[in-house]
Formats: structure tokens, sequence, C-alpha cells
DNA sequence: AATGAATGAGAGTTCATTCAT
DNA sequence: GATGAATGAACTCTCATTCAT
């Protein structure tokens, strides 16, 4: 890591709090300049972030090639993005951020607990079917990023975590799961299998569609091993 | 089990005759490969290796930093291992290594696969709970070595993928496990889920012991879904 | 990793040729002292090249050497060059291309060839009289790069020759020369003839003005040796 | 260069002053033990070095390289030479040395200074087609030392061009050749003409046989113009 | 806001040299 | 004398970040 400039723990959330004094001419202030114009820079930077990263890796990824990708100067990315580290750590918490709003929505609908697991296993493998470059950011990528941003993207993550916890909790409420387990637990192990499996079909070792022939062996083992 | 410390005695590894290239035709053509000074460095520099790792994560360790805590000066390092990625991986195979060979022993005197599921669940768990640094390293530092990841199924790891979908087939023969799994699949879930609990330890965010507990329950949720 | 593409150099344009010394628009005072910080980046390194290359040799020279001679940071002369070796081909080929311009005008407008040896052999000499560091560069430094040596005869320099042996040519054929050499061969021992010359010369051993008599006496015996 | 230990000559400048030894306080004992039986290691250790100096360069070749060509450990060399630019100080002088004589032997059967020139260019130039790696030793890796080095080698090698200017004057008190050209100048391009055209042979640019024929007509050039 | 040329602190690695054996 | 494992200073090249335009 060159130049490590401000750590990033101690920006707790907007990445945007760049200098806001000097508005030289241009449209009016707007409480949120990211969002305003700049909001299409913002998400051209990350999908194109999302594109090298998978291609390269994080370390291997030059900002330069981020910016190249994107179509825009190296500098601009700084005007979105506080640094590299940053800029993952965004891109990370903006891709489970709607992969946790998805999944809501898809299990505010289904009856049970059984169900509404058996659905998040296919969720995230199918979505990682759908989406091989977010996939393997999410699952390889991060993880070659400092404990640091490790840490702090943790909160985000551990919404994910608390998400498939809370099915988890409700089907032992509901006397579908037995109680003897811890619901982080699961929730964690499931994850856990489920990443590994899904780095195992990025890493290209795995033919198309095996990930949903693994989600449904992964469920029927899961929710039979749960029953009370 | 034998002298479980710190001991080497299998392969009295060489100073790493380095761009020697030679045919490997004929007897080594030093007659003294034995050391002359010092103890050994090998095996000092990977135990400082993942100490420093374990703190910093591989990219943000510098070389250096492993050959002052090895008590060795820089270039000694390059003797024994070609370059830093090496160093990474030289030390990951060593240590999965020992879990492979320290498993296959407890295995063998287990009566029937659901034990030996279990046993292979607790060992793993302990023997990180036992050495955080290295649970560290194996479960996170290893993915941020971008060549690694490449060869992430390299034969050391896949022979301990290998040897869990054994137990998973035995099982599945003598009719203890269903047979619509893939033993592989199994096997790369479980070490997922394991992975995962680990992580969660590793970065601090559970407390000591904890991984006890979560072995039994994940053997538990896992055995039983297992079942025919 | 390595920066494939949008390389400046190989462009015979400057990178910043914009800022020049006239604003096209405002008034020519400038209310900050004259930065003379730009300009020609690429030609302030070869000069600061020539000259630290001189004094310490190639491989005694640290890039840094150059860059800080130049004015420039460390990183700058990667901008233009790609690495230390190809400041010094570059260095080389540009210095060789100006005397061969320079020569075929000088050479366009002498009568025949005898005179036209003669004022060759003035040319080169003249040259490195006129420029100690650059003669050091030429006869001394170019060869302490192996990779330079392997292209020695590298279009540039190959062309210089061939330059010198057509003249040659044209004196055989006009009868001024005799025919039983190889215009080449003429070509390489007066270049080599030069060169020893110049280096004795360029390494301290010879006082101011030796040079234009050392040509004349040499273009008096080579032009002698040529009669038929 | 790293490392650079004390320097050969004792120069008054500092260039490479860096890491000074600090003067070692005692007696200078100059441990020359080269000619006990070290006789024998010495020379094979020349030999060797004349070896991997011709194929990779000097600032391409590694002591431990030399030390291994030549049967003997690394730190044997430091016995016998002082340093890598001392050993390639003492092979070039040694090489020249053995030159020199047989040249003087020869030349001394010799009637007249023009047959005497002409032996001069023969013997250089069949030297080096019957040595090749002598040759480019003598041509090309003796350039690609520090300016230093090449100072300090220069008595030697002036004494060799004094042999040849030595010709000139007795061909010129003869009054075989012109008096209007200074010896060493002839000398000089003598010996660059014969240096240039042996480097083109030495890398490869010519056939074998090409250095005779290249001997008989720069000999032929250059006697001519010496005449009176 | 956007640009991209310029910056410069490093880090991995090499290898001449040393010295305990 | 001989050895060769160990040393560690030095050096090239990279690339995240900045800032004048």
């Amino acid at each position: 890591m060159r130049r490590t400039a401000a750590s990033p723990p101690a920006t707790p959330t907007k990445p945007n709090s760049r200098r806001a004094e000097s508005a030289p001419s241009g449209p009016p202030a707007n409480p949120k300049p990211a969002r305003t114009r700049g909001g299409d820079k913002r998400e051209r930077i990350l999908a194109a972030a999302v594109k090298v990263f998978a291609k390269s890796g994080f370390h291997g990824t030059r900002v330069s090639e981020v910016a190249k990708a994107a179509g825009v100067a190296d500098g601009t990315i700084y005007l979105y993005f506080r640094s590299k580290d940053e800029l993952l750590v965004s891109l990370f918490e903006d891709r489970v951020d709607k992969l946790l709003v998805h999944m809501n929505a898809e299990l505010a609908n289904l009856p049970d607990a059984p169900a509404k697991l058996r659905r998040v296993i296919e969720l995230q493998l199918g979505l990682l079917e759908g989406e091989r470059d977010l996939a393997e950011v999410i699952t390889v990528i991060i993880r070659q990023s400092s404990k640091l941003i490790k840490e702090y993207a943790a909160p985000k993550f551990g919404a994910y975590l608390d998400a498939i916890a809370q099915v988890v909790v409700e089907g032992q409420n509901a006397g579908h799961f037995r109680k003897d387990v811890s619901p982080h637990l699961v929730a964690r192990a499931t994850y856990g299998a489920l990443d590994s499996i899904a780095l195992l079909w990025a890493l290209g070792r795995a033919e198309q569609g095996a990930l949903v022939r693994s989600a449904k062996q992964l469920a029927d083992v899961l929710l039979r091993g749960l029953l009370p």
C-alpha cells in the first residue's frame, strides 16, 4: 500500500465529504453534490470497478485502469471516493445493500422460515450466477483488501447476516427449526458454505448450472439438519 | 500423536539452491547440505511469517518485517523462498500438510463416517483455536495473494477437501448418509462453513471457547442433514 | 501489470506544449514568478542524462540522480522512457540522429568523395570536441549497457555507418578510391579509429584542439590509403 | 555497483566512497597469496572469468558464477582478488601482458616497420579469432566497467599502444613512413579500427575468415596511407 | 467539475562481500 | 587455505494521490 492517506476507520459514512466551500459558478449548491449529475459518474465508476477488480483483483488493479474503464480521468475517481480502498468498500456496501433490499422484498411474500431459507440460498447463488463479476468481487476481491477494510465493511455485511439469522429465529419460534443452534452460527455457516461454493464456481472450476443444483442440495441438507 | 511441537524431521529442506536449475539427474552435488550455523532458518522464517502476516495481512507486510521477526537478514528469506508469494504458498502448504497428516491419523481410529465427519469439524476448528495466527493466515491471508487463488485448488488443499469428501463417500456407502448429495459439494460447503466461522472468530468477534461450541452445533446440523 | 497504453513517449510532441511562454489571451505579465518548469521535460531529461552518465557511467548512475539533475521527480523519468536502459538508447539514437541529419546536410554541398570523407571525420570529431559529455556517452557509456550492445547495429547507428560507406562507394565509382577494399570495412574502421581517438581525448589524456589536428592527420592517412 | 569496497586505485575524487571501510588502521597487509600454490587457482579463476564475462558481460555476471565456473567457492575469489572490479582489471592486465610479450617476440624477427605493422594487425585480429571469449572481454567487457577501472587499466594498455607507436617511429626514422603524422595517433587509430572490426565480428555479425580478409585490407590501406 | 501530468515514498529483490567453521 | 550461508545496502520501477489548469 503506497501513500495510505487518511485511514478508513475515521470515516463513518458518506464518502463524499470533500471540500464544499468553493462552488465556482456551477449549478446551485447541492447538499449532496455526488447525487446530482455526479451520481451518474459515481455509478459508472462503481460499475467499472466491479469489472476490473473482478478481472485483475484489488491489488492487481490500478486506479487508472478503473478510471479508463469508467471513461473518466484518474483524478475524477478522487472526487467521488477518498481512496482506492474506499472505492472497494463503497462498492461492497452498495452491492450488498441492493442484495439485501432485494432479498427482503422476496422473503416478505414467502409463507414460512424453511421456504425463506431456501430462497435465501437460491437468491445468493442465483445473483452470483447472473453477475459473475459481482460474484468475484464479493467472494474473492473483498478478501484481498486489508483487515481494516474488512472490518469497515463488516457492519453492512453484518446486516446481511442478520437478515439470514432472523429467518432462522423465525423458524425456531414457529417450531420449524431446532432451537439448540445459534441463529447467527447458522447464518454464518450458511453464508460460508454458499461463498465457498460460489468461489469454486467463480474461479471457473464448475460448469454452468452447477450453482442451481448446488443450491438445491445445500438447501436440502441444511433444512433437514435444522429440523427440530 | 508424536511430537506435535515444531519438529520437521520429515524433510531436511536444503537451503534452496536457487537458480541452480541443474538437470535433475544424479545426486545432489553438495555433500554438505547440513546447516552450518544457526538453527532451522526455514522454519523460523515460516513461523515469523505466520505471525506477521496475521497481524498486517499479506500486502501490508514487508519482507523486511518478516526477516526482522525471524531474526535473519532480508536476503536470507530469499535463500529459502523464491519470492514473497512463494513464502505464503509454502506457509500454506506446509501447514495444511501437517493438518492433513494429523487428520488422517485421527480418522483412522474412528468407527464410522459420522464420527469421522464430526471429528473433521472438531479438528479444523480446534487447530485454529489453538493457533489463532495460523487461523488467520489460512482463512484470511491466503486469499490476498491473487496468484495463490488461481492455485486455490492446489494439490495440498485439494487433498484436504478430498479427504473430507472421502468420508462422505464412506458414509454414503455404509448407508449412514443420504446419497442425493455430491460428496465434494458437502466437503466444500463444510469447509466453507468452518472457514467462515473461523474467520468471524479470527477477526475478534467471538470469545474463546466459541469455536468448540460452534463445532458441535455445526456437526449436529450437518450430520442430521445428511441422514438418509 | 505494466503500463500498456497511454505512454507519452514515442510521440515527438511534448506532453505539455500548451502552457508555453505566451498566454494566448491575457496579459503577458504573470503575477507568478516565471515558473519555467514547463518546457520540454523529455529533452531536459536527456540533457541531464548526458551529463550524469558522462560523469558516473551508466551503471554508476542512479535514475534518481538523472531525475534530480533534470529537476523532475524520479517517476517522471518513466513517463518518458520505459526504463533506464531505454533512456540510454533514446539518448544515443536521438543524438546520432541529429548528427546524421547534420552530416547529410553538410555532405550535400561537397564536390567529391574525398572531400566528403574528410568532412565526415571533421564533423564527428568536431561534434565531440564541442560536447565532451556527449562524446563520452557515445564512445564510452553506450557500451556499458549489454542490451544496447546487442543492438549495436541498431537502425540509427547502422544508418550512420551506411552513410559513411556510401561516401566510399561514391568515391570508388568516381575513380577516386581504390576498389579492392570493402566500403563497409572502411566505414567501420574509420568509425573505430575516430571513436578510439575520441575516447582517448574524452578520458582526459589530450588537450583542447587535439581533436582537430587528429582529424586532419587521420584524414590525410586515410585518403592517401584509399587512393587507387 | 553494490557495496563497492576498496576501490582499486587511490582516487582523490569520492564518487563512490559510500560505506567507506574507514581506513583500516592496521598495516596494509596486502594479502596477495596468489603466488604460492594459489597460482593455479588464480589462473583457474581468471580463465573462468574470461568465459563468463564474455558470455554475460561484466555487470551481468555474478561473482558466484565465476566461482562456479572455476570450481571454487565464492569466498575463494576474494583470496585472490580484492573485488569483482579488481578481478576484471587483473584479467585485462594479464591477458594484454601476454599479448604484448607475444607480439614483441614476433616483431623482433621482422625486417622493417611496414612488415611489423602488418604483423601487428594480423596478430591482434588473429588472436581474437582464435580466442573469441578473450576478444569479447578485451573489446566489449572492459568498456562496461567504470571509468575508474578503465583508467586503472590504462597503463598496461598504454604499453600496448606504445609498442605499436614504436613501430611507427621506427618506420618514420627509416624513411618508410611519412613523418607528418603522430605515431601515437596512428597507433590509437589502428587499435580503434581493429577493435571496431573485432567488435563487429565478436558480436556475431560476420562470418569466419572475415577477420583475416579484413586484416589484409586494413593493412593495405594503412600502409599506403603511411607512405612518405 | 474535470483533467492527467507530475509526484515521490516505498518495496521487492539482488548480489558483492564477509566470516564462522 | 577453503568454504558457502548469511548479510544488508542499494536500486529500479510502480502507482496511489495531488493540484495547477
